[in-house]
DNA sequence: TGAAATGTTGGGGCG
DNA sequence: ACGCCCCAACATTTC
């Protein structure tokens, strides 16, 4: 080992273990964490104020942990190129390492950046700490990306090994001290505090996520399959935050699922969680212009209805439909949403009220601690009919009967929507059905304490499967 | 990882 | 006993 330290630069990879990329470094020389605030150069989509937030957080827990090895987290702010070149003058580094970032602007600012740091002699080091399989190694028999998840998930699981997770590396302090921002100079924290529903439903940083995987192995694993879809309960693993951070790496959880000793059944349930995963950077990899985009051309012309006030009841979970609040509620109060409430709420805005997938994916990437502009993307346009492996365009889901079914008791909307908690089980999906005895019991006066629909599902249903209808026959006749 | 419309079947009430 | 109808339950088709 060389006295020459080595910066490191951290992005969405908060984390020591499994950290190939900080291996290396560790490797090489004394080290110099550094994150660089920089959120111009994640183009069109810097990270929301759900995400800043967690952000804020996972970087003062990544901060203490390093501070207990002896290492000060250098916190810059304004370009990544020049803060990492002003670091590596301060510090005599001739080398930078990182984790490899998929997303399309962060991949051209990654190249930018080595490339500029190779011209000024700078070694430049990365890896992969993210994802199970590169994006751009799995490939179809003619070698094109794959479209259909299936497929590409049988293909990953027969072509690759998924490399055991490496173990934290133990590296050394530099000797120099590196001028720092305080943390909260970023400003990440919002304003006006609206985080209280955050602060009790997360731990944001590497410890927290290590806990939430060892909570999920030992209670949620186990029954996963048929469980995984009813919000009420705590069935999923709700790692997604600390996955999108880096606080915890795809291996360790594949590695730490696989030796779990559960049914084949739940296990492959969840670790084709984690291929959609993958199939969602596989995707955003080979076709950049989806973050905004359809995939399929013909739905730029797709009528999607303007409508500001049903987007603004959507929003804020007041459509009328209960599970629909609900699950909006859970988002707007938690930064997070159960996945079978993605897909209603989606459904809903996409089908029911006809506005464009693209607003709804604007609202997630603002409000979600998981917003991840891969799945943020493969999600949305999953459900507007208009990506790869896309839901069919007559699928339309009834916000009613899927209450029914994935809520049976009404617990998840009692939890999120207290004025509808009284209602019995039976109407609490649908009070416009209730009788007027059981409403004046619940206290509930439909217009006033809660809304009335927005619209009627069977008539929205029938108008969205005309457009959808139109649009593929007018593809099909040209 | 849909839902609604339509078709089929069979039990039971009833004249 | 028989035919008829209703309707629940299930299956199939359609969007």
């Amino acid at each position: 080992m060389s006295n020459a330290p080595v910066v490191f630069w951290f992005r969405q990879d908060l984390r020591l273990a499994d950290n190939p990329a900080l291996v290396e470094a560790a490797r090489r020389g004394p080290v110099v964490p550094v994150f660089v605030w920089a959120p111009d150069e994640d183009g069109d989509w810097p990270p929301g104020a759900a995400s800043r937030w967690w952000l804020h957080h996972s970087l003062a827990d990544l901060s203490a942990r390093l501070a207990e090895r002896g290492l000060k987290l250098v916190v810059r702010a304004g370009s990544s190129l020049d803060e990492l070149r002003a670091v590596a003058n301060e510090t005599g580094a001739r080398t930078v390492c990182w984790s490899r970032r998929y997303e399309p602007a962060a991949r051209q600012r990654d190249e930018q950046v080595a490339r500029a740091l190779r011209r000024d002699g700078v070694e430049v080091v990365t890896g992969n700490s993210a994802l199970l399989f590169e994006p751009d190694r799995i490939a179809t028999g003619d070698g094109s990306p794959y479209r259909v998840f299936t497929p590409f998930w049988r293909r990953c699981l027969t072509d690759a090994e998924v490399p055991a997770p490496l173990p934290k590396p133990d590296p050394t302090a530099a000797e120099a001290p590196v001028p720092s921002l305080d943390l909260g100079e970023l400003r990440l924290l919002p304003e006006v505090d609206w985080a209280a529903g955050l602060r009790a439903t997360w731990t944001p940083g590497e410890a927290g996520a290590l806990a939430r995987l060892d909570a999920f192995l030992g209670v949620a694993l186990d029954g996963y399959a048929v469980d995984r879809d009813r919000p009420d309960l705590a069935a999923t693993s709700r790692l997604s935050p600390h996955l999108h951070f880096g606080e915890i790496g795809p291996r360790q959880v594949w590695h730490a699922v696989r030796k779990a000793g559960t049914s084949d059944e739940d296990r492959d349930r969840f670790l084709s969680e984690a291929g959609w995963r993958e199939f969602a950077h596989h995707l955003l990899w080979h076709f950049p212009d989806t973050v905004d985009q359809p995939l399929r051309p013909e739905f730029a012309r797709f009528p999607w209805r303007d409508d500001p006030a049903g987007l603004r009841a959507w929003r804020r979970g007041r459509t009328g439909y209960p599970f629909v609040d609900a699950a909006m509620r859970q988002l707007w109060r938690t930064g997070w949403m159960h996945n079978r409430a993605r897909m209603v709420v989606a459904s809903f805005l996409v089908k029911d009220l006809l506005l464009p997938w693209q607003a709804g994916a604007r609202w997630f990437w603002d409000t979600l601690v998981d917003a991840d502009l891969a799945s943020n993307t493969l999600g949305w346009q999953w459900t507007a009919g208009c990506g790869a492996d896309a839901a069919p365009y007559f699928r339309v889901f009834n916000p009613v009967g899927q209450g029914e079914k994935h809520d049976p008791e009404g617990a998840f909307v009692a939890r999120y929507l207290p004025e509808l908690a009284a209602l019995p089980a039976l109407v609490i999906h649908q009070p416009w059905n209730a009788d007027q005895a059981e409403l004046r019991q619940a206290g509930v006066a439909l217009g006033v304490t809660y809304p009335a629909p927005v619209v009627d599902h069977a008539t929205a249903r029938r108008r969205a499967l005309t457009a959808y209808r139109d649009l593929r026959e007018a593809g099909d006749g040209g």
